[in-house]
DNA sequence: TATAGTTTGTGAAAATTGGAACAAACATGA
DNA sequence: TCATGTTTGTTCCAATTTTCACAAACTATA
């Protein structure tokens, strides 16, 4: 019996679920340039810390991609998790605030190579207003309204200092944001049906802190 | 109920405990600015998206900093959840890859304000070596072993290219450094004694994406 | 075709994690 | 001092999440 709609999974899944899916599928994307055609459970998962069963119970709120007593295609398997994550088609993003870390999330081709795009950006300082960087012109941001509106921009990725990562959480879901990607270290105040994750480098660090102390140097 | 059972040690926590705490913790260092002396676990849980009896069971682990009726001292519970951290001491940081990444985090005062300050930089790239960046001469990747053993640094934070990062943590790992905040997207294989912490904004941008497109657009 | 050897998919058990409830501790005010 | 109201610390319980074990499905070979 196969399965064929996602959306329809029979049991209910962990978040955690998903985000080894997006493991899985730069592991599988990585095994694919290396011209690797099929792959076990076993092989896939060896080196990310994750167990082989842990794999295939995720893969199989979603369906079953694999065959028995051989193993994975790699570029099946690859292209199936995008469709689960719903990368098969093309996100465009919004970026807010080119400051430091923007630029470099501009630069950055691990987004754009694929499906996620950023398309436009916005800024409040008039000294970068209107200037191109990346080969995008950079918009004030009093016009986000407008234009997430009318390029129908559903994730916006907030680079602004502190203080004003939740005015531009406001604006960007008073335009119709759905999704936001939040870089700068506050907790954002938002209704239910957007969601928020966080990139927490101080969090990620000290937790880190935390176990090195804790081990005696 | 004071600790007098020695023999019977502390239930252990999630890892979870300890991000959490880095979070409170942020949220006491704001209202401190704000002249906020008192707090109780409900008001310094709201804006949080954890319950209240969450963050009581989180600091129960390491002791009791509250007092009953009233609630917990700002600038105290601070201080302790600091040394629980163990970032009441300094922590010295190297940084390998001063590409447009590496760039943003040595500007950014987020790590430097507090207790955690990056000391050292690298990169491999003859136009940039010896030249100083936020402050801090870049050197030579080849005097990592050296310098990590002289500063005693063993924080090593990765921002260099996916290809090259396995070869930069083999490297720290030998010169003594004990923990790796990782900003390429790859998965490092590092020996039992090494703690890595991964900063993987596509892996966070893909989850966000799962949950927008299923919710429908 | 039969048999041995792999590897997947999954239900059930085990472990972990979060939440609700409540006694203990403290403050306040009569 | 006593009663009332507040908030913490902790225990017990529910829910979630992972791990385990194994039947089912497939390959290869004789
Ligand atoms: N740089 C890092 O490595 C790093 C690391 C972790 C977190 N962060 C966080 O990311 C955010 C950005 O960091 P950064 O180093 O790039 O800061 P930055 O100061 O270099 O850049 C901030 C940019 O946002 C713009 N901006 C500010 N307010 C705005 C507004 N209301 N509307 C539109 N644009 C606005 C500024 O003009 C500036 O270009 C901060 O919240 C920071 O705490 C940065
Ligand atoms: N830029 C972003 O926004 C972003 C976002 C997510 C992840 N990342 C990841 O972070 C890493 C850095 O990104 P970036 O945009 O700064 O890249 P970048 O190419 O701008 O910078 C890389 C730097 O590392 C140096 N480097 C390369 N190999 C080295 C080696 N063997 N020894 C020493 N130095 C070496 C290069 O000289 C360069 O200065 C990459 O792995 C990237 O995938 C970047």
């Amino acid at each position: 019996m196969k399965k064929t709609n996602y959306t329809k999974s029979k049991k209910s899944f962990s978040p955690e679920t998903i985000r080894r899916l997006s493991l899985y599928l730069r592991n599988l994307r990585g095994l694919k340039q290396r011209g690797v055609k099929i792959v076990s459970s076993e092989e896939i998962t060896r080196f990310l810390n994750i167990s082989s069963p842990q794999f295939r119970k995720d893969l199989s709120y979603f369906g079953e991609f694999g065959k028995r007593g051989v193993g994975y295609e790699v570029d099946k398997l690859a292209q199936e998790i995008e469709k689960i994550l719903g990368i098969n088609k093309e996100w465009k993003i919004a970026l807010v605030g080119v400051g430091g870390l923007g630029s470099a999330l501009l630069k950055f081709p691990g987004f754009s190579k694929f499906n996620e795009k950023i398309t436009v950006v916005f800024d409040n300082d008039a000294g970068k207003i209107n200037k191109v960087k990346s080969g995008i012109k950079i918009q004030d941001i009093n016009e986000i309204q407008q234009t997430l509106s009318k390029k129908n921009i559903k994730i916006v990725m907030i680079c602004v200092s502190p203080e004003n990562a939740q005015e531009i959480a406001d604006k960007a879901i008073k335009a119709n944001a759905r999704a936001i990607l939040n870089f700068a270290p506050v907790s954002l105040k938002v209704p239910k049906n957007v969601y928020v994750a966080n990139v927490d480098m101080s969090c990620e660090l000290e937790t880190l802190i935390y176990f090195l102390n804790k081990s005696g140097i």
